[in-house]
DNA sequence: CATGAATGAGCTTTCATTCAT
DNA sequence: CATGAATGAAAGCTCATTCAT
């Protein structure tokens, strides 16, 4: 099994170097096959097209943030802690493995047309993660976690899809970007902050 | 003279349309000019390339942008409804102009190399509106009125791109889910909510 | 007459620079027309088509041309420094004017089809100019003055137009080569030079 | 094996007629494609670009001439028969073979700017044939081999590109002009043919 | 398992030229 | 005298994909 996958494996990781440096618009399967030393011909040994292939990128990237995640969520045992860390998981991700978050989270459906929707059950299980440390950090019944978990989940995109299209100030350094949009998340969703 | 501008304005028209339809990578002189009525060439009349089709297109957008906000901030007078707003406004511009948004904010700067960055201040612009509301929404000094607009824009812009890529559960009414980023950006900015 | 001419002159003035600037195939009346700062259109008032244009300048070529053989053959009444006089400046003139030198001698048929070939008749003068000189430095009447003229030609023209496309070794200066090969065609038509 | 490069030589092939017919400048991929019966885009599965199919063909030229000057040289054992061989078998190259000629000597470097410039040391090595038969046929030492060469090559070069710019007088028949350009190169470096 | 050969559709851009005004 | 608008043709090149071997 993992004996039939060694090119396999191969082409996912020039799909995924070339995808780092020249962005997803850049990775054509020719220069995939090129960089891998194989024919175009090959890759579709593996994959149907390249959509697929794309898939298989997008899958190995969710794999790797909810391994994030959920080693975040293991590090911390108080709820408090537990949430800035899953926060600042999710964030640095996405800033140090920015061709996963590209594929994952902003390239467009018109573009993946034949993506198969129910695969996108695995993001869920992420937003799952965020809405269960919600549900643990704040005692009161009085909000929707699963609601709430999608705005925070708005808000770390955002600041990420900022940060990489580098729309974000240059004065403002992204460390301190960071945190302040952790601290911003925790005045969010404990207002009682007193 | 208005007759000059009619091809002109014909084809930011079918760009935009085409934009919407089929996103970014699908636009093509080709398709436009075929959209318009024209050849290719006469494309060329009126823009010196795509990129400066596209940029006038983002100009435009910048533009009916800024009105939307300003509208808003002009509309109330509290200084916390001012907030909400703007807040509204910002996220219904991108909801009911995705064409824009798009090229506005979700373009990735690899495409757009001849992009005059100096164009971008107008985007601050915006953000310095962002800016200026919270300043008055809020009286203690504790704060980076700047730092805390990138991050409030981060968070509308995550929802906005949320929405636009289809991520936010469909369970989620779209009006719910605008209202509970308004009401988390109040309390994300506002702590003291006693 | 030469009233009207003033675009006309800047149009001729401007092509040339393009010409020795960018060559031959990057001269186009678009960019002619920018350079000069009117429309491609009105280029066609003053030349039927492109053709016509560098036809005209042609003819200013070999003008200048014609001019520069002329005055080295008065500058000198010995004959064999007659000879010498308008072979250098053959050679000057194609090496300081190397933009009429290839619309004059390099372009290829093909490219001016249009070309009235009567007009070559001016390039005619400019042989009999040889032969005439030929004439008068060899008294023996063993020989064809046109036929030789023309071979005298070749050379001359053979090394204006390997020194323009760079073919000559860069190890030989190009004032020892023009020398020299002013030298040689002394040896050549000049043989009993005891 | 030999069915490999079945397409590439009918491209090549295809492509030198094309010069041949129509000159460098109507040469395109397209067209060629259209003369060989495939499409322009099986052209780059042979060859990267334009210029590297140019390329081979200046290469293939390069070759040809290259045994058509040795067989010259292994004709003749009389140093001075020897030379006139030489000569005449470059100016029947050139005849023979006005395409490969064209984009061997005639074509200017600003259209080949990616040509590899070390290639045109095969060039040199038939200057270096020249020149070396030079040597053989003059006793004397006093001239430069290469540089006398050079102006050999100038006046063989210029005669072939005023025979194929069709601008040698009707009135000389081509085999009588080419007998005499051999003289004048005998004469020209063999001046004591007293 | 992998390749070489080939395709058809598409891309952005430039060209010389024309025509009504 | 000169322009603005528009065109049709063509350019070099890249793309994802298929098929026989």
């Amino acid at each position: 099994m993992s004996q039939n996958g060694e090119l396999r494996s191969r082409i996912l990781e020039q799909a995924r170097i070339l995808l780092l440096k020249e962005g997803y618009s850049a990775v054509s399967m020719r220069k995939i096959a090129k960089a891998v030393g194989c024919t175009p011909t090959s890759i579709y040994i593996y994959f149907d097209n390249k959509d697929a292939l794309i898939h298989a990128l997008i899958e190995e990237g969710m794999e790797k943030l909810h391994g994030a995640l959920v080693a975040a969520v293991q590090e911390h045992v108080d709820p408090r802690q537990r949430f800035a860390g899953i926060c600042l998981a999710f964030l640095q991700f996405g800033i140090q493995n920015p061709a996963y978050y590209e594929i994952m989270f902003l390239l467009h459906p018109e573009k993946m047309k034949r993506y198969p929707t129910d695969k996108y059950r695995r993001a869920r299980r992420n937003l799952e993660l965020f809405a269960d440390t919600l549900r643990e950090a704040r005692t009161d019944c009085s909000f929707d976690p699963m609601l709430s978990a999608t705005v925070l989940w708005s808000l770390l995109h955002g600041s990420i899809s900022l940060l990489l299209a580098q729309r974000v100030d240059v004065g403002i350094p992204t460390a301190v970007f960071l945190d302040q949009v952790v601290a911003h998340a925790s005045a969010m969703l404990f207002p009682t902050s007193s």
